[in-house]
DNA sequence: ACCTGAACACCGTTCAAGT
DNA sequence: ACCTGAACACCGTTCAAGT
């Protein structure tokens, strides 16, 4: 088996493709420079010919995850066209849960990134916004546009821990922890009961992504309609 | 100087207090047990008869901070009332940059941010929100309830890194780098202009941060007034 | 010139030895 | 019983030695 890899010459695209599938497989803290070395049946120096430092490696990860959100279309108009860009966005961080950690933790975007958020402000101009609210939006959006979440806590992204309680799963609320926090027991409880199809792991995580995306569509599209300009701003 | 630190006894709350001013000095890639021992004048070892373990520790640093958060008004209603405990936990993680990566990579609640975010579902349902709407304003909020901004790189989590490009501060856009990406080179070229009060750094995030908070804020005014229920899901 | 093993400077945490 | 130094099992990366 490490005879075959052997075989196969070592390109950055390999090291690339074989580090996502290692984060995609073990999680982000398991992705070592010794570790992906020893997946690819080569001895640890041997990553340094293709990627500078570890930093690179990470860089070259986030542009492959994002070359995996579809392009934009072009037979719709400016909302249904980021709408569904932004849930092709999320559903390649559901394939790739490490990837908001990574890139958060990055904080400069790859040119990969650069290119998915430029055609983004495209077609916000072409629907008409004026480069001041496409601006403003683009903030506001903020990395929803990469389709991040911005739950209040998120399992996915760590495995098991030793912590305090979980809020991520309401249904399963400890009898103690809803004693003391009666009104996060309540809104909890409504979770279960509106969605029956829901099973096991409480809320409905596209809906609630959907509903926050919409309400931000919405109220963006308000202002678009009535020509808002920065000299709104009253503060 | 080792002297008069040896002389104050180790407690818990020394080892935090040390702990948040050593993050807020130098960031939490600094922080370590070993580092905050030295800062204490104190072995490494002498720390785990008050914490666990690290991840012990940035949760009673979380709580610590957490605690800093202003309690909510009641003389207002629910909107001016969570918008400014919003805009204080804001404050809060201006004062502590690296809380937000902090609290992300725990995603775990303590108890701290637990009753913090009871008291705002509080507020909430004391405004007539239904405990179906309020759940899902709270997941639509999501970390921004902890003042969180979700900026598309926060150049303020992490100093100095070898990069691609900073998006965080366009008025330095270099020019190759705008010629390949049109439309982002325009958006904050429309930023720099718009507002002759924010020298050198470009976008003013507090405006930024506020639009967004405003979008959100005003949208589910708007479905609190229609009455809306769960019913309206259509997908 | 290329490759790579050993080494360096860290890390969180365990554990046993010293008091 | 308490405290703590040494040690363990990692990490990213440097560097010099071997081919």
């Amino acid at each position: 088996m490490a005879d075959t890899l052997h075989r196969t010459p070592l390109t950055r695209d390999r090291i690339l493709l074989a580090a996502v599938a290692l984060a995609d497989a073990t999680g982000i803290q398991s992705l070592s420079m010794r570790n992906l070395a020893q997946d690819l049946g080569v001895v640890p120096m041997a990553l340094y010919k293709h990627v500078a430092n570890k930093d690179e490696l990470l860089d070259g990860m986030i542009d492959v995850v994002v070359g995996e959100i579809d392009p934009p279309r072009q037979d719709t108009d400016w909302k249904q066209s980021v709408r569904l860009r932004i849930l092709s966005a999320r559903q390649m961080l559901i394939r790739h849960p490490w990837a908001p950690l990574a890139i958060e933790s990055r904080n400069m975007a790859t040119m990969a990134v650069l290119a998915y958020l430029d055609s983004v402000v495209a077609t916000l101009r072409a629907g008409g916004f004026s480069t001041d609210l496409a601006h403003h939006v683009m903030h506001a959006m903020g990395s929803r546009i990469l389709g991040f979440s911005q739950e209040l806590f998120d399992a996915s992204r760590r495995a098991g821990q030793t912590g305090v309680a979980e809020v991520d799963a309401p249904t399963g609320f400890p009898p103690e922890i809803a004693a003391r926090f009666p009104h996060l027991a309540e809104i909890s409880a409504a979770a279960s009961h509106d969605d029956a199809s829901t099973v096991g792991s409480g809320c409905d995580d596209q809906f609630e992504f959907e509903f926050a995306l919409d309400l931000l569509l919405d109220g963006i599209d308000r202002l678009r309609q009535q020509g808002w300009t920065s000299s709104h701003r009253v503060r």
